[in-house]
DNA sequence: AATGAATGAGAATTCATTCAT
DNA sequence: CATGAATGAATTCTCATTCAT
């Protein structure tokens, strides 16, 4: 019961840490701000993570990390590369769309902190990264598409995907991020060389969605 | 000779700024950082500023707002959509890379302000996104390629433009953004649903460059 | 047996107060370590202890008594004022250098904490102080030495005790205590202003010490 | 008039720390406290010392080399070397008296910080007795008294001295300084071991005193 | 009795901004 | 116009003490 406890706090404060720095910022946001909002305190704070900096780099971690792992799992039960790809996402778009404190977190948030925090962000979009290219990579090997520069490739489609998700984020109206995930899904697909016979599946695929 | 003085400390400061907030980010970075490095003072960066949020905001929108003039006067003597295309994509990515601080700025520090940069940052990506829509609209118009959504694709240039030079900039060896430049180009122009006609004159163009 | 295990804490918790409050000073040192250096926990602290200044206070008067306990006893064995007092002498800096952190505790630690402590540091310097003076009178009263005033030379020894041990601890080349304890014990006898038929007396008993 | 100004903020600054340091102890002393004794602002506690610590260390320096300078100017006016021995005692006493916070910041307060002020304190307390011992050295080179080990004989003396002062602080029917100056300055004089012939002129310049 | 998670009143330090010169 | 000393609200982190288990 205890070690349940112990843990249901760190939780809370976690939970809260992504709501306080989504809405404030990492710099406006204060470690008061966060023991409030978890209904915790300041001390439980400091008991559970050593600074606000740590928390906020715990949390840009697991959050990339889980993001990672669910469109991992997503794209396991996909066949065929390019459906992976495809699979991939929308998986990415949808957690995205549903996550929205989380994402504006790791979207937003997590840049202009000044260069201590440059290696967090790299390593963060460069696993993303790796992760967009070995698939594309896959649909190469197949001969699904022609040979493009994957990591180049990737690059381009996270900043996006990154992009578009800042501007719905940032706009006045607030668009809602799922009605940009079909359209953007298409485009990148579509910014593929695909070979010719494989034109149709795609295609197919593409809108039995 | 006094208006000059005072505009050139102006600058001094301006330039100054640019250089602090780049190297350490908009909360890292002191007004006293600027008028050490400026070599004026405090006092002056009052005299010339209402405040530090202010001569941020100024800088921002100065730099983007330098940045579209350049691109449009480069486009301006090109002719034909494509290469009107071609030849903007070009200028931005050389005068990115010849400004690191700007650029660094202006794509990595101006994020995670928290809400209330938000408006700025979308007003200056919102202009760059209309004005590579608007040419993007201008090829489609011309027949040069199918139909496309324009906003989404000018976000998602952006985007990839913005993830290329960020990974660049904050890769540990320092990867010179003038190397990205040619592929980059080459990857958004051919995304790009070219009629059969116009892929020759396209490639050929690409090719001189 | 329970009872044993009860002292047994507390004891414990005794003795790494003394390391740690030797070690790192009243003010630095945390209820946190002695409770990890103890290996007990902070509720048994504070179980056995009502605060943190109260362990000290504890520790200072009962290390204080036990040194005056012992220099007594080792008086009691000895005849003669002046016999007394170089075994008084001899007996205080043997225990000091035998427990260098219970030294640094009582020579160090136990000043400079404000003004709440006076009172604390007052009595124990006094209890010796007096202790000295009792002998001195006793060796004037019997006809050893001339008449001196006991109070001020009392007091003139123990700060010169003090600060011989002190320095000791403080050099950079850590000292051994033990190497000064036959010169300072010299000095301070010599400085007493014996009666001529006692000087020989006096001599041999130092020699054969 | 600036710099006169800037100088008088800082002299004002170190002056309430005397006090505040005195009063309080090192550690219970505020920052905010000393900016309020001294009527400026804690901003001007920053501009002037960059730490809490600094300005300690800074007062300790200071003072302990104003009341060197002093000693050694009241010796260099004297003539003889147990002349000018019982000059420094007399001026050290003297001093020490007058300036009752300063003496309680030396001689109670600078005591008990921890190790990370062991070497401020160790550096004070050797270059005093180096002073005493030069002095000593000399009395013996002329043949004043007999030969000694100095230094030992300084630190007693510094001991004594230091103890018979912070008695006297804390005592709690704070006894006057100055009443204890002469007995202890007589005390440690005729510790000495006074080679015959010269006793009659001591004993006359203590009188006359 | 003992444990260690939780509390929250501080305390040092920072830094945008002001203002006298 | 420029200077830089001064201000003080704000913020991170500390740690003695409490208390549920």
């Amino acid at each position: 019961m205890k070690l349940r406890d112990k843990e249901a706090t760190r939780q809370k404060i976690l939970e809260a840490a992504i709501d306080v720095f989504s809405d404030k910022g990492y710099n406006n946001a204060l470690v008061d701000d966060i023991a409030k909002v978890s209904a915790t305190s300041k001390g439980a704070f400091y008991f559970h993570f050593p600074s606000k900096k740590a928390i906020f780099e715990a949390l840009i971690k697991t959050l990339m990390q889980r993001l990672i792992e669910d469109v991992e799992e997503a794209i396991e039960s996909r066949h065929g590369a390019l459906t992976k790809i495809e699979g991939a996402l929308d998986t990415v778009l949808t957690i995205l769309s549903r996550h929205e404190n989380a994402t504006r977190l790791l979207f937003v948030e997590a840049n202009g902190l000044g260069k201590s925090f440059d290696q967090l962000i790299y390593t963060a979009h460069a696993e993303f990264i790796g992760l967009i290219a070995k698939h594309l990579q896959a649909a190469i090997d197949d001969g699904s598409i022609h040979s493009i520069p994957v990591e180049l490739t990737a690059s381009a489609w996270l900043g996006a995907i990154h992009e578009v998700v800042l501007m719905a984020l940032l706009s006045p109206e607030k668009k809602r991020l799922d009605a940009l995930k079909q359209p953007l899904c298409e485009l990148l697909i579509q910014s593929l060389p695909r070979k010719a016979q494989s034109v149709a599946t795609i295609e197919a695929s593409i809108e039995e969605n």
